[in-house]
DNA sequence: TACATTAATAACCCGCCAGTCATTAACACC
DNA sequence: GGTGTTAATGACTGGCGGGTTATTAATGTA
């Protein structure tokens, strides 16, 4: 996706059988791939159908990438991991107090990822991850481990500058983490596909659960949120 | 599960082949079911290997689920929303204080169901939910529109006794509800199958979300949750 | 135009699995 | 022991899908 979307390379020549393209094709595999992973899941996501859909045989995908398991990953990498050098650097500039940097992280998080069809991922594995071992391995060390380390260093900011009380990092973390992650679970599952009365919006959501987070983590009585907090 | 789980006719006669037991073989053959869609998931779950962990053919499952679907929603409504009724009086009888009835139910809820293999279900179905729309829609009116109603219950009583502060219901339900099936699916899919170094003991993470909702829900300033609790 | 290289293809292999059905045998009753 | 009912079986079907390979043709070079 990032770096390699499919740019032909001559509209008036629309799409000739059988071109010969070596650069394009993992980019527009790639893209394919994150469409269907997002949409169905790994096992159910047929190897023909992402060739279909990157305008290749089932036969070009093979050539570019050796199984299923390894186009997966190629995704992982080129989907998400990517992205963690940006925030953290983001995290470490910041400047104002730490409840508005969390409330910050958290909007950005679910603005530049959540909200997007990567995001499908993180379900896709809380999903799959028993029946794919070695993909739920790839997966931890590429992507859970550095998001916690992210989570951890916000919260020992406001630790150590008095904003938040002692805080047990063990189980804290999830404080953060566990309703950002039951959005994303919800947002591609049960809130997909079946027709609810009272749909959760996200922002309304995560705004709810900032102002419980605050008022339990903040070592003061501390008001309401800010009410006109700008994200960015 | 619940009622009919298996009973040989005799011990003495071990396992006699083709033996005649209309009775015994749904509740077997949902016990089977419950066991092996919690290991592997609704999809990767093979009728031949249901039938056979519950000691028949897979012809004999067909004579007594006319499909696979109808197999787990039968699955579901015996080891799942049978407990409702229960748990709901329970509530409703309850005598101390909201905070105490929170902890009490959450504690309770992990017992009894989080623990226990039942849990998967809820896991299988946030996974698969969206290649399975009919199980999605079955499991939604059965199960999670009910549970919603009973946070929504303990929440409504704490508010009207002046315990917590006015509370957008829409919301506030999932400062409850996230932490926990966060924990559910953790515990199901990454939590179950990476080596992870820093596990999650349950009742410690529990303990320590309702510390944060609390303090979040509470309208006047409170202390901790009381150390030495005990959840039932 | 002739030739070499290799990207791309389509047919193929092989194993798997939900659901069916004709056959078999356990049991009840006489 | 004989007979009818039906619980239980297992072989079978039809379709699917990951991965392979022999073949085809696009492109570059001379």
């Amino acid at each position: 996706m990032s770096l390699h979307v499919s740019q032909h390379h001559h509209p008036a020549e629309p799409l000739a059988k059988r071109a010969r393209r070596k650069e394009a094709r993992p980019g527009e595999l790639l893209a394919a791939a994150l469409d269907l992973f997002v949409e169905k899941g790994f096992a159910a996501t047929r190897a023909e159908e992402v060739a279909k859909r990157a305008g290749v045989s089932k036969g070009t995908l093979f050539l570019y990438f050796s199984s299923k398991e390894e186009l997966f990953k190629a995704v992982v990498r080129d989907s998400v991991s990517g992205r963690y050098p940006e925030w953290r650097s983001e995290i470490d500039a910041f400047r104002g107090s730490t409840a508005d940097l969390l409330h910050h992280s958290m909007f950005t998080w679910w603005a530049r990822y959540g909200a997007t069809k990567a995001s499908g991922i993180s379900k896709l594995i809380m999903s799959e991850a028993s029946n794919f071992p070695e993909l739920a391995m790839f997966y931890q060390q590429e992507v859970v481990e550095p998001g916690r380390e992210l989570i951890r260093r916000i919260l020992q900011r406001g630790v150590d500058s008095g904003e938040f009380r002692p805080l047990d990092m063990r189980y804290s973390i999830y404080t953060v983490l566990a309703p950002m992650l039951f959005l994303l679970m919800w947002k591609h599952s049960l809130g997909a596909c079946v027709p609810n009365n009272a749909p959760i919006v996200p922002e309304d959501y995560i705004k709810a659960q900032i102002n419980t987070i605050l008022q339990g983590l903040c070592a003061a009585p501390v008001l309401q949120v800010k009410k006109g907090h700008k994200p960015s």
